[in-house]
DNA sequence: TGCAATAATCTTACTAAGTACGACCGTACA
DNA sequence: TGTACGGTCGTACTTAGTAAGATTATTGCA
C-alpha cells in the first residue's frame, strides 16, 4: 500500500493523495481542465513535478479521484423522504455543484471506474426510489431519464459562458454575428424576441423540465407514493 | 479568401479543408477524440503534418469543423410535420449519429462557434415547434429539455464501452467486480437482478423517456396541435 | 514559350506536456 | 552510528501544437 505516513505529532506540510487531488481541483476550477497538467498541479503544490507521482499513478487516476470528489458534494437523496422532494433537491444539488466546477460536467457521467462516493450516490438514488414504491423497471427508467436530464441540461449550462441573464444575450449576440442571419430566419426570431429579453434566464428552464419529468414518473406509480 | 483552387480538368489529389475535416472524423472515428492529432490527421491524408495548417487556423477550428459535420448528419425536424413524430425522428437520428461519432457526444451542446450545420439544424427546430403553434417561451422548454435528455442520454450511453445488451452486463461486472460490494447494497441487488439480466437493454430507456417527454409538452399546448 | 506571382507543401525547431528511471535525502529503528 | 526505506527531485525521452520560413508547384500573362 503506498499511503503517506505522517505518524508524528507535528503535521508536517507533506504531500498526500488528499492534496494532490484537492490541488487539482483548485487547478481545474481557476482554469478548466485543460489547465490541470501535472506541472501546473505541482506548481499549485509547491512541489516538483514528480512528486506527485508518489501519490497517484497517471494522470487518469487525478481525473478519476477528482470526479469522485466533486461528487461527493452532491447531496445525497434520502431514502426514505418523499421521492420527489430528494430528487428534486438532489438535482439542484448537482447542478449548482456543477456550476463550480464547470470542467466536471462532461465527466461525471462518462467515467469506467467509479469512486466509492460515486457508487454511494447511485445507491443512494436506486435506494431512495425503490423505498418509495418504484419497481426495478421503474427505477431503470427514473435513473435513465433524470441523469440524462440533469446532466445533459449542466453540459449545455456550463460549458457557455452562461451566468446569469446577461451573459445569455452577449453569448448570443457574440454567436449571431458571425453569420447570415437571413439563412435562419426562426432562429433569428426566438433569439431576439425571446432568449435576448433582459427577462429571459436560461437557468430557468431546469425547474420546467425536472418538473416534468417528476410529473411524468409520479405517474407510472400508482399514486403519489409517499 | 483561402481556397483550394483545383481548376484544372484532372481532379488532383490536393488537400483541402474538406478533406482535412473528413480526414480528421475518420481518425476521430477509428480511435477516438484523443488519438486526433494533427500528426496523425497528417498521416492519414498522406501529407506532412504542417500541410494541413494552410486550410485550418488551429485544430480548434478542425474541431468546430467536424463537429458541425457531425451535426450535418442528423435529421433535421421538418416544419409543418406533425411535431411530435418531427421530434421523435430527429432525436432517433441524433442518437443513432452520435454512435457513430461517440467522441463528438460532449461537444456537440457545447460550442461556442457554431457553424453552419448546426445554425440550420436549430433553425429547423424551432421553425418546427413554432409551426406547430408552440409559444415563444414553450419552444424555449422544448428545446432545453430535449436536447439536454437527447445529449445527456448519449453522453452516458456512448461515453461507456456499451454496445448491446451483453456489454452492458459485461461492463457492469467489471465495475463491480473492484468494489466491496456490501457497502453498495441497492446498488448491487438493483444491478444483479435488472441491470445484468440477459433481456435488460440500456438502449430501450431512451424511448421511455422521450416519450415520457413529449407527452409532457404535448399536454402544454391546448390539445394536439396539428 | 518563359517568367513572375501566388499557392501549396514541407523542413526545422521551439515549447509544453506525460512520465520512466534512478539519484538523493531525511528520518526511524536496530 | 549506521542502514533501510519512504518521499522528493533531476534528467531526459516521447508526443503534441504550431511559428517561421524555405522549397516546390501552378497559374496568369507578356
Amino acid at each position: 500500500m503506498v499511503k503517506s505516513v505522517r505518524g508524528g505529532t507535528k503535521e508536517r506540510i507533506s504531500l498526500s493523495r488528499d492534496r494532490v487531488l484537492a490541488g487539482a481541483i483548485v487547478v481545474a476550477d481557476a482554469g478548466g481542465i485543460g489547465a490541470l497538467t501535472i506541472r501546473s498541479l505541482a506548481q499549485e503544490l509547491g512541489v516538483k513535478p514528480m512528486s506527485v507521482y508518489h501519490y497517484v499513478a497517471s494522470k487518469d487516476e487525478i481525473i478519476d479521484g477528482i470526479v469522485d470528489l466533486v461528487y461527493s458534494e452532491v447531496d445525497l437523496p434520502v431514502p426514505g423522504g418523499d421521492w420527489r422532494t430528494e430528487m428534486k433537491r438532489r438535482a439542484d444539488s448537482a447542478r449548482r455543484v456543477l456550476a463550480g466546477h464547470p470542467w466536471a460536467t462532461a465527466l461525471l457521467p462518462s467515467r469506467l471506474h467509479p469512486g466509492p462516493a460515486t457508487l454511494r450516490h447511485h445507491n443512494a438514488f436506486i435506494a431512495t426510489l425503490r423505498t418509495a414504491g418504484f419497481s426495478m423497471e421503474l427505477t431503470a427508467h427514473a435513473f435513465a431519464l433524470i441523469d440524462s436530464y440533469v446532466f445533459g441540461f449542466a453540459l449545455s449550462e456550463n460549458a457557455l459562458p452562461i451566468h446569469g441573464p446577461d451573459s445569455v444575450a452577449d453569448t448570443a449576440a457574440s454567436m449571431m454575428q458571425f453569420f447570415d442571419a437571413d439563412a435562419y430566419p426562426q432562429l433569428l426570431a426566438f433569439t431576439m424576441e425571446h432568449v435576448m429579453r433582459p427577462d429571459y434566464d436560461f437557468g430557468k428552464e431546469f425547474e420546467y423540465g425536472l418538473t416534468l419529468i417528476l410529473d411524468g414518473l409520479g405517474g407510472s406509480i400508482g399514486g403519489e407514493a409517499k
